[in-house]
DNA sequence: GCGTTTTTTTGTGTATGCATTAAAAGGCGC
DNA sequence: GCGCCTTTTAATGCATACACAAAAAAACGC
């Protein structure tokens, strides 16, 4: 039900793949050293692979290679979220514009409204992680109906810098009543076609969301995460 | 003067470099395949190293690897160019409002002052190349000043991506006598330190490059560079 | 002991060989 | 000739081997 015939993955596809996740999820903590041959080891293959694959990671700013030291996983200052929040904040409010400007009409935009009804409901529920799974969709649904490809590949990899950040912080943060109002107020912008008021509100909604979390992160003492 | 003492440049570094060249050059034209061995024996190193450099300059855009095909040198088509004036509109803004923000003082903003001047005199001396070559310099130097590394990646990327198809289109422009109007207005916006300004000044003056250089293409008939 | 030199260890960067498999070439029936 | 199957060719993806250099360990002088 899952695959048609077994699509032929290459190993450096899998170990990108497999790298990515131990990083989320800690396996591999920030700050972190590993040899090539250790990495290769652990995913049963050899070093030319993982090193493929530990190249595009650096590419992507997830890692960085250094001679001898191994394979390092970069840590995440708060000089960098807030580095990264000011892209973010640009190029999602670029994606509202233009998806504004595109004038999709209500079916087209169900995603979206899909995601919004799910971040109240979870807010109900004082289900955060539910609450952020739905913020994510919002925010990539947001990006990909901006219609801008190079967009959409920027704002995943910057998104891919702070994931490790945003799990950490999700439980101390306040909960983001809030929040959903601005969301709503974005669709109704796009829906309406007015671009200048999508820019505007996206960017407003981003800029506090870029204050409470760099503000709470001086308060928590988190330089590197 | 140049070197302390040679430093030991990896060879999939000079594969890099070298790629780079020729790709800017037309040396490897827009749209035309080369297969790893035959980029590994015209660089005179084995295949390994050209094969880390060509999945680097994939990631960023200017190749693709496709199995059995080669390494192909993308194109950039109409649509592309608009994608990336576009992000370089929006994060380049970004750059000036923060240069702004900054409190630079004069002697701070002479690099900035100097690549002006340049283009001036290129205008007068009808040295096109000389301008684009001061244009050039501008723009990096603002987003320098910007003070945000990872906008500074991504435009230098996305410059990357456009360099061919700015230098082909170079001599057909107009001569771009009133855009230094507005890089005089840019630079004055930061040193008196009003963000504001400075965004949108330099905000419009992107959208009105794009609209030109758009324009021109479709005009050209140039659908791919 | 302790700073300095020498030896050893070890990780990387690169070359090379090979299995796999996609594509091209060739053969075959009609 | 032409569509279809078989054979051959050749490019990649990966494993492996090895030289080099950096770092660690050991030896040494004092």
């Amino acid at each position: 039900m899952t695959s048609k015939t077994a699509k032929p993955v290459s190993n450096a596809q899998r170990a990108v793949q497999q790298l990515r996740e131990m990083v989320f999820s800690g396996e591999l903590p920030a700050g972190s050293d590993h040899l090539e041959t250790e990495l290769a080891e652990r995913l049963g293959m050899s070093r030319t692979p993982v090193r493929e694959a530990a190249l595009l990671l650096e590419s992507q700013g997830l890692v960085e290679m250094r001679p001898r030291k191994g394979v390092r996983i970069l840590p995440v200052s708060a000089t960098d979220m807030r580095e990264i929040y000011d892209v973010l904040t640009e190029l999602e409010s670029l994606a509202a514009e233009r998806a504004a400007e595109a004038g999709y009409s209500e079916p087209q935009l169900t995603e979206l409204a899909a995601a919004i009804d799910d971040m109240d409901g979870a807010i109900a529920d004082e289900d955060l992680e539910a609450w952020a799974e739905a913020d994510e969709r919002f925010h990539v649904e947001l990006v990909r109906l901006g219609g801008n490809s190079r967009v959409q590949m920027i704002v995943a990899m910057m998104g891919d810098q702070v994931r490790r950040a945003k799990a950490s912080t999700l439980f101390v943060r306040p909960l983001p009543v809030q929040s959903n109002e601005d969301h709503r107020q974005v669709y109704a912008a796009i829906l309406a076609g007015d671009p200048a008021k999508a820019r505007r509100v996206h960017r407003d909604h981003r800029r506090h969301a870029r204050d409470v979390l760099t503000e709470l992160l001086d308060r928590m003492r988190l330089r590197t995460l």
